[in-house]
This record gives structure tokens, C-alpha cells and sequence, in this order.
DNA sequence: GCGCACTACGTACGCTGTACGTAACTAGGA
DNA sequence: TCCTAGTTACGTACAGCGTACGTAGTGCGC
């Protein structure tokens, strides 16, 4: 009847046991997994998780890691919680929602700076792993002063976490981009910048010129940070 | 020496004259071939997108394609500057910019529904094909109205559009994961639902729990969209 | 202690992006 | 007008991918 019990049913990687009760002990942990494949990840880029990689990494044939991950698509679900778990809650909430959101959306920040493949699994990847899931009580504990509907705390952290996902995936959309390309960040912005120009030059958008006109001079990124974030904050008070 | 001038310097793809000065007459526009490209993405999702399948779908060679197309990724960007045209604008803003973007973010999101890769690209490719400066030059049209500096109605178009995608990414997310496995979305559903309530039935996750005990009953998503959108359009005000 | 579920892993298939070489073609400069 | 350099077209080939499948060997539950 072959191969082991990989069923057609679909399956969340979290449910399964990490030990079966027959068998032989296996011989590397999902912990041990996702670290591999976060350290390769954090060293040459997703591109470079492949199963065969990973695999190397822990040090096992190919094939053997798919008594652990089923499918690849499990692998990115195991990194996501992995990182999860670098997040550093305080004993106690302070009291005042707005400062406790606005601390972890700068731990997340932090976060995705260290791992910066994190953004990109972030849209595809849903999973509740153990990490994700205690991140997820601790905001709700976060979120116990604030006087709303639990639909309106679930809809705060998510609308929270996806503008800090898409900001910092665009802060650093450009030098993910370039870590495979025989270019610089430099030379690919300059790229941009120059066809952007010719094609403002041409008059046709006379408010787009205008915009991009008045954008002289370095950005503060943490400034426009802090600022977005406390917008989408101020919206829920 | 060898093949036509693939540059090894950054190229932006609308740079490049569509026509060539000499040589033989291109067979196919890049609308020819970002259409090509967007069928075969609506019809079997965007992994379905191969230069080989695009190539055979417009009817040439694969390595035709690269005369055209220097990289995969440039695909992408026609990609999402042809859907890009499917935006229809009034010939005047009404005057009420609050109004206008909401309007827009509306056609944004059912351009998503039409074309359910499109989330997935929005982060990696942030490219400004004809199309998408268009775009953005009736935004910034409709915020004439807005007394606010250039900087910041840009961060409101980035803002609006990055809530945008998230939401209806999350949306079509379970749909598009499982468009390639051998289970349907419900199933998939279930499965994820079955594991979560063994997982908050343990206790460690109250407030977790309480958000989704409460959470029964099916979510009007047009009714989450307009009242998430309307908060971040609030913030600028 | 028997049997079976599990681990381990090699081989193989079909697919991917794309480097490179070659042949046909055409527009610009002489 | 002809020449030639640059472009289009396209086949071949390579390295890598996810993973289906078959075959051993291992150790827990009955």
C-alpha cells in the first residue's frame, strides 16, 4: 500500500502530532525545520528555501523531510510561526491600548528588518501555529481597554498588521528585489527614477509631476511610520 | 558576442521602445502579450503563468518571448498595468475626494475579483506602466479637494490601496490556495475551523476564543469593506 | 512476539527560467 | 544602391524545482 500516511484529506500541519505513536523516533524536530529554513531564508533569500535545501540543512535525504512537511506551502507556515516567536510581551499590557499596538507594530517592524522574506509570506500564509496564536491573546489582552466589539479588536489588529506588512514589504520591496539581479538597489532605483522622470517630463501628468516634484530630499521613514500607524490607530478611538 | 542587447544594466521594461529602430518587424505589441498572460492567469491561476506557456499562447517560440519580455518579472508588471485599463474614471472628480476614493477603491477591489492573482502581485511588482500612471494621476485629481501636502496625498493612495489589497487578498485567499489542491475551499475551510476550536478548547488562548465564539453567523464582506475603508479614509480628514 | 504504522531515502518525471548559438531579416550610413 | 550591424525568431540544453512512488528498516501497540 506504500508511502506513509499522507492523506488527500486537507490537512493543517499544526493538528498533526510531531510524534506518531508507531514507528521509529524521528529524528529532527519542526522547531529544528523551521530554523533551517529561516536560516537559509535570512542568509540567500526565499528563492533559495527549497525542499532540497532544507533538507540539506538539517541534514536528511530530500525525500525524508516530507515525513515532516507535507508540502512546501507547510514549510512557510512553520517559518512564519518560527519568527512568531522572537516577539517579546511584556508581563502586563500598560493599560493604554494605543501605546501597547503601536510597541508591537514596531516589534513587527523589527521583525520583518531581520527576516525580510517575512512580508512576502505574510499575504499567502494564514496559519494559527502556537506563536501566531499567542501573539494573537496577547493584543487581545492589549485590547481589553479598549471599548469595542471583539469583531472591531480582530479587525483592528488585522487592518494594524497588514499596513505594516505592506509598508515594510515597500521599504523593502527594492533591495529583496535586487538580491538575485546582477545590480544594485542603487542602480535599479536610479533605473526608475530616470524612465519615471522622461515620462513625467512628457506633461501628461501634470499632478503626478507635481507630487514627485515636491519629493525632493531624504524621507524619514520612521517619521511616515509612526504617522500612517497612528492614523489607523486613531480611527478605531 | 551573440543575441540582441540584453543589457546587463537595470532595464524598465516601458523604456523600451516597443518597435526597434532595425531589424525584422515584431510579430506581437506587449499588449498582445500581457493579455495572453492575463487570460491564462484568470483561467488557471497565476502559476499557470509560464514564459512557455504565454510564448505558446500567443503563438511563437519560447525564446521569442525574451525579445519581448527580458524577465519573468517584467511579465508581471504588464501584467498589472493591462488590468490596470480596466479602470473606468468619470471625465470630472465630483468634488468630493472622500466620495471618488471610495468609488475607486470599489473598482479596485471588483478588478481583484476579476482577476484573483492580482493581490499577489501588487507587492512585488510596484512598477509604472502607462496604465497605472493614469491611474494615479485621477487619484491625485480626485484629491485636488484635499488640503493636504503632495507627501501625504500620496500616503493616502498607498494607504488606501495597500487596505485595499490585504482585504480582498484575504478574501480570495483560501479560494486561490486551493485552486491547485485536490480539495475545495470548504474543505480547506473546515479543516483550518476544526483546528482552531481544538486548539482554543484548550483554554490557553480566552480571549481568542471569546472573539471567535462571538464571531458565528456569515460576515457581510462588502459591509467589513466599506467600514474599514471609511475609517482610513476618516484618518486624513 | 507479531504485525503494522511509521521513518528514511533514492530514483524519476514533468516542469520551470533562461543562457547561448544560429539563421533570417531590415533599416541606416556609405 | 549595397553593406552591415542590430534585431527578431527559435531550437537546444542545463540546472534546479516540487513531489509521486517504491523499497528498506525500525520500534510501538496489541
Amino acid at each position: 500500500m506504500a508511502v506513509g500516511g499522507r492523506s488527500a484529506t486537507p490537512e493543517v500541519i499544526w493538528a498533526r502530532p510531531e510524534r506518531a505513536g508507531r514507528g521509529p523516533r524521528p529524528a529532527y524536530s519542526r522547531a529544528d525545520i523551521a530554523a533551517a529554513a529561516v536560516r537559509i531564508a535570512d542568509a540567500d533569500g526565499l528563492d533559495a528555501v527549497s525542499m532540497r535545501r532544507v533538507a540539506a540543512e538539517i541534514g536528511c535525504g530530500t525525500m525524508s523531510l516530507y515525513n515532516y512537511v507535507p508540502r512546501k506551502e507547510d514549510l512557510y507556515e512553520l517559518m512564519v510561526d518560527e519568527v512568531g516567536g522572537e516577539y517579546e510581551f511584556p508581563e502586563h499590557p500598560s493599560g493604554d491600548w494605543r501605546a501597547d499596538m503601536l510597541a508591537l507594530a514596531h516589534q513587527t517592524r523589527a521583525l520583518m528588518h531581520r527576516h525580510p522574506w517575512l512580508p512576502g509570506l505574510m499575504s499567502p500564509v494564514y496559519g494559527f501555529g502556537p506563536h501566531v496564536l499567542r501573539y494573537l491573546e496577547y493584543c487581545l489582552t492589549c485590547l481589553d481597554g479598549l471599548d469595542a466589539a471583539q469583531g472591531t479588536k480582530l479587525e483592528l489588529v488585522a487592518t494594524v498588521n497588514g499596513m505594516v506588512t505592506t509598508y515594510v514589504g515597500n521599504e523593502l520591496a527594492t533591495a529583496e528585489r535586487a538580491r538575485s539581479m546582477p545590480w544594485s538597489p542603487e542602480q535599479e532605483n536610479a533605473a526608475r527614477a530616470a524612465y519615471l522622470g522622461r515620462e513625467i517630463a512628457t506633461g501628461k501628468y501634470p499632478r503626478v509631476a507635481q507630487a514627485f516634484a515636491q519629493d525632493s530630499g531624504p524621507v524619514d521613514m520612521d517619521a511616515v511610520f509612526d504617522r500612517m500607524l497612528g492614523r489607523v490607530l486613531d480611527s478605531f478611538t
